[in-house]
DNA sequence: GATCCTCGAGTTCG
DNA sequence: CTCGAGGATC
């Protein structure tokens, strides 16, 4: 190929290159494969190594970073790239528009653009002719460092504009402001593949983001999935858009990937009711965002406002409720769980998160502990997603002061004092000591609780009080409670103890099923429970069965079978049985299923997901179970419906990309409905 | 032998 | 809800 030749095809290599990465991350609907793409890349970077005069800044082939710098350069902005007041409730963002709205009146018939506060780092952008030539971090508003060449690794960042030919010619100059962040869905592929490589994993998607344009060695910046938002213009010749919304809209024909949530208001109720409503959506969008910015649409309005100190006056942002702080952990505790499994728990310094105050939080296992390096005396990240249980995320290492302690793993129960054990190749520890006394009373709970016996009044502080006091040495001896027994017990007077013995007699006719798991038999749980049921009919035959004859059963294996083995082959289990036989307590399965033929819901699976207008999530899926259906509990290929109610997880997500249909309370119930008469005919 | 799927267990606050 | 582990399936 000769140079002439080489030149042309380079250059349409990058017009291609450009429009296809800006199909792919930018728009995000892509018209060619990855290897396709990947087949263009290469020769691009063929002729460019062949012919090193033609590598050009804006080529795609820049992206994978140059030469490390030693330190990043000092650039001063051509305007101050300001911070924001802040809001922390409706009323202080009606106290901000009655402050502005004295200085010009015209305020009063405003209207605003709300969008999404980006929880990443701040950054300006220049292009020179079209041709992206610097990129700066914010600093202190007035100086920033020249981040240029890791900026040129992150994908969604147009290297020249406008991307597509047939959009608005670019300025001679422009400079673009943004924001420079890790979509959630990016940052928790990247910890998986760290994990699995045995790194370590990132705390948060802001903190990895902004560390990783930080890097003085540009490669480092490129195996990070860091993504572009653009959503101002700092300077820039020739015309430009007077409005914010008009502003938005332009950056997107010229290819910068602009955020889809805002919206524009005509007033300052709409706006404040569009701001409380990205609060509730938070959770649903594909970045983290910590707030709300409420804008004055009327660009030239709003720089005639001025600014006070560093903050416009022609802009707000409403903060939300964190969901993500630290704070310190004072200690760690241990819980004993019913199948002596051992859990540590993070002892909190109490804290704010998404509106109520934790205290605690689950530490999951010992092995979390030690691969996040968590010590005791650290500040910790702590976590709150929707109505989701909170979660340490790790320690803030650079916090650490010296006096933090790592954290000994405990080597005996701390109820009982027997050693614990674990299994070589097990996450888990165990208290093996099956006299536990902690053990028990985790037993008696799990015995009583709802989805098992389900005997009202007692909970876990009742369960206590028996063991502690001697009241019962297994769940069989609570038949043989009686009211005079429970008088001396703290806290029970003749009518809750009239009330606890009646609760447990009316347990005696709970299904067999039930009272197979609530044994606590090690690894059954409802599902396989209903199984045994089903398939020994009582547990006399079950005590009996064999290894062979467990596994023919859906879904025991061996590792099941001689969980179940063990459990009845202990003398105190035993016992246990023969209390209860003694008790009559002892459920047969009724063998005469359903005599109305084929039920509506025969051989579907269903996943129930949201809060149902109606039903609780329980009740849905009895419903499903009742007609015949199955109820998983999460979303695989094999499931037919998503019944979806308000405020679904991340079920939905994963149904939508598995293509299966939702369906709605109503919608279950019609499909039940036509299926129900289909069945009969 | 690898991969996908399902089940079980533990878990916070008000 | 999330994780780990066991079981089923190819």
């Amino acid at each position: 190929m000769d140079k002439k030749q080489a030149t042309k095809r380079a250059i349409e290599l990058r017009r291609k290159l450009q429009y296809h990465n800006y199909r792919y991350h930018v728009l995000q609907s892509p018209v060619v494969s990855d290897v396709e793409f990947d087949r263009l890349l290469a020769e691009l970077r063929q002729i460019e190594t062949e012919h090193p005069d033609l590598v050009t800044d804006d080529s795609p082939t820049q992206r994978v970073g140059g030469e490390p710098v030693d330190k990043f350069e000092r650039v001063r902005h051509p305007a101050s790239i300001l911070s924001l007041s802040n809001a922390f409730d409706p009323d202080d963002i009606r106290s901000w528009f009655d402050r502005i709205a004295k200085i010009d009146e015209r305020v009063e018939h405003a209207g605003f653009v709300v969008e999404p506060k980006l929880d990443g780092l701040t950054v300006v952008l220049h292009y020179e002719k079209g041709v992206f030539v610097l990129g700066a971090t914010r600093g202190d508003g007035q100086y920033g460092e020249a981040i240029t060449s890791n900026l040129r690794t992150v994908r969604s960042l147009p290297l020249r504009i406008p991307v597509e030919s047939g959009g608005p010619p670019a300025p001679s100059r422009l400079v673009v402001r943004g924001e420079a962040l890790i979509f959630r869905d990016d940052f928790k592929v990247m910890n998986q593949a760290l994990e699995a490589a045995g790194e370590r994993t990132f705390v948060n998607p802001r903190n990895t983001a902004s560390g990783a344009l930080r890097q003085l060695d540009p490669s480092l910046t490129a195996s990070r999935p860091i993504s572009l938002l653009c959503y101002a213009v700092v300077d820039g010749e020739g015309e430009l858009p007077g409005t914010q919304w008009e502003t938005l809209a332009w950056l997107r024909e010229l290819g910068f990937p602009v955020a889809s949530e805002p919206s524009r208001v005509p007033d300052l109720e709409a706006a404040i009711e569009a701001a409380q409503e990205l609060e509730t959506r938070r959770e649903n969008l594909a970045y983290e965002l910590d707030g709300a910015v409420i804008k004055i649409d009327d660009l030239q309005l709003s720089s005639e406002l001025g600014v006070v100190g560093k903050d416009p006056r022609g802009a707000i942002a409403y903060k939300f409720a964190a969901q993500e702080v630290s704070t310190q952990l004072q200690d760690i505790g241990v819980n004993v769980g019913r199948t002596g499994v051992i859990t540590p728990y993070a002892i909190l310094e109490p804290v704010e998160v998404g509106g109520v105050t934790v205290r605690q939080a689950t530490l999951h296992n010992f092995d979390f502990i030690k691969d996040k390096d968590i010590r005791i005396g650290d500040r910790v990240m702590i976590k709150r997603a929707g109505d989701v249980i909170p979660y340490v995320i790790g320690p803030i290492e650079d916090a650490r002061q010296g006096d933090e302690k790592p954290f000994r793993m405990p080597r005996r129960c701390p109820s009982c004092g027997e050693a614990l054990e674990q299994v070589e190749g097990e996450v888990a520890v165990y208290c093996v000591n099956s006299a536990c006394p902690a053990q028990l009373v985790r037993n008696v709970e799990h015995f009583a609780s709802r989805g098992a016996m389900d005997i009202e009044g007692l909970g876990i502080k009742v369960a206590q009080q028996l063991v502690e006091e001697g009241k019962i040495g297994d769940v069989g001896d609570l038949y043989s409670l009686t009211e005079d027994r429970l008088l001396d017990l703290e806290g029970f007077a003749e009518k809750k103890a009239q009330a606890l013995v009646a609760a447990v007699d009316a347990s005696r006719s709970q299904p067999l099923q039930r009272l197979i798991g609530a044994l606590g038999i090690r690894g059954i749980g409802d599902v396989v429970a209903g199984d045994l049921a089903l398939a020994f009919g009582d547990l006399d035959a079950l005590s009996r069965a064999n290894a062979d004859n467990l596994t023919q059963v859906e879904g025991v294996g061996p590792n099941l079978a001689q969980a179940v083995l063990d459990w009845f082959d202990q003398n105190k289990n035993k016992a246990l049985l023969e209390k209860l036989k003694q008790a009559r307590v002892w459920p047969r399965v009724d063998r005469s299923p359903a005599l109305q033929g084929p039920l509506a819901l025969d051989g579907l699976t269903f996943v129930v997901t949201g809060t149902l207008p109606h039903l609780t999530r329980d009740e849905a899926k009895e419903l499903i179970k009742i007609q015949g259906g199955k109820v998983a509990g999460s979303v695989s290929r094999n499931t037919n419906y998503l019944v979806l109610g308000e405020n679904p997880g991340s079920k939905l997500d994963r149904a939508q990309q598995l293509g299966i249909p939702t369906l709605d309370e109503d919608g279950l119930r019609r499909l039940i409905e036509t299926l129900g008469r289909g069945g009969e005919d």
